[in-house]
DNA sequence: GTCTATAGTGGGATAGAC
DNA sequence: GTCTATCCCACTATAGAC
């Protein structure tokens, strides 16, 4: 699956590097804590100077978290059409998580924590993503019930349990020494769908 | 199991207020983005008379989050030496969790997200404490698999899975409203322990 | 495309009156 | 214990030279 934004092509190759240094210095402090000079800085160059590439240092953090929350959304669509079992669908939404976490893990922090920072007609196009891509998850953990293959438990301590463990994965990927993907994604599906007794 | 902190006694009442009142804040909008005269407002005073009660900004947020730290280490120490199986520990585990949840969700923010905003000195030994912490758990999920009660996954996996859920878990049951807490517990425990399938 | 200079705002924190 | 007034600094962003 290709995860990589093409939306990001819509900016000048300059703009997609202020874009990553950022988006590493907001997951390390927070939006709010770090400055137009810290990334200029980053960048080497002067604050003044990022002014050429971006509109405001709220706009990178648009770009980061509309870029991802629609990858997001398009995966949840292309799952929610393909052929298989919920049980099969919830594999496939775990593994896109995976590798969303390993490849854009900068803007799946900003996504998680600095949503709330942004202009506020993102935020309320952002919320509602969020929404309907936790009402689709439900909806396939309720099939998966109804149909047997999930325990009769309620869908929204499943639906948590899950979502927030994959929501904060990179915290965790990071700090153990980069595992391969596919072990991975073997074990995670095994812990979360399975349990542990 | 009582975790209303006590050490908070050794404050004013009017610092309690003060305290209760900024983490409220820090929750829906992270420390840094929160000023000094944000919590004067939410107190109905000035800025500066907030400086007759706490020393600094940083000041409250290292109540916060060494306050519950310390409970969590208090919790884990009592859990550690009580009797029992490992599954029946990881069992106390969730429900402590599930209790801080509930009765300390701002400062469980603030110790899950703005912990790196604290003085150098609490960051150096809040760290050490959430690595001893871990490690504690750990050695229980590792005995757990060694006596046969638990399945030979990776105990790092099953220790992540477990954690970021019950960490975040209070992003969850705001939105909800508040269910009860005890049946909460039960379908945690369930779905962390026993799985979906 | 980057710079210096600076505007304009708001941040944390202090002094001293009441 | 709270206030007004204020300090000093850092912030985002802009103007205009090179």
């Amino acid at each position: 699956m290709l995860l990589l934004s093409c939306s990001i092509m819509k900016h000048s190759s300059r703009k997609v590097e202020i874009i990553a240094k950022a988006s590493h210095l907001f997951k390390e402090k927070g939006y709010s804590a770090v400055t137009v000079r810290d990334i200029a800085q980053a960048m080497g160059i002067k604050a003044a100077s990022l002014y050429n590439h971006i509109q405001s240092k709220q706009e990178i953090l648009s770009v980061l978290v509309m870029d991802l929350a629609r990858t997001f959304t398009d995966g949840m669509n292309s799952i929610l059409v393909s052929k298989g079992t919920p049980l099969q669908k919830i594999e496939s939404l775990i593994e896109m998580h995976i590798d969303i976490t390993v490849n854009q893990s900068e803007a799946l922090a900003a996504l998680n924590n600095d949503w709330m920072h942004m202009p506020e007609d993102d935020v309320v196009a952002f919320v509602r993503m969020r929404e309907a891509y936790e009402e689709n998850f439900r909806k396939i953990i309720k099939q998966g019930i109804e149909s047997g293959e999930i325990k009769p438990r309620h869908p929204e301590v499943i639906l948590f349990s899950i979502l927030s463990t994959l929501r904060t994965l990179y915290l965790w990927y990071q700090k153990r020494g980069k595992l391969d993907v596919n072990v991975l994604k073997r074990d995670m599906v095994a812990v979360l769908i399975e349990g542990m007794v």
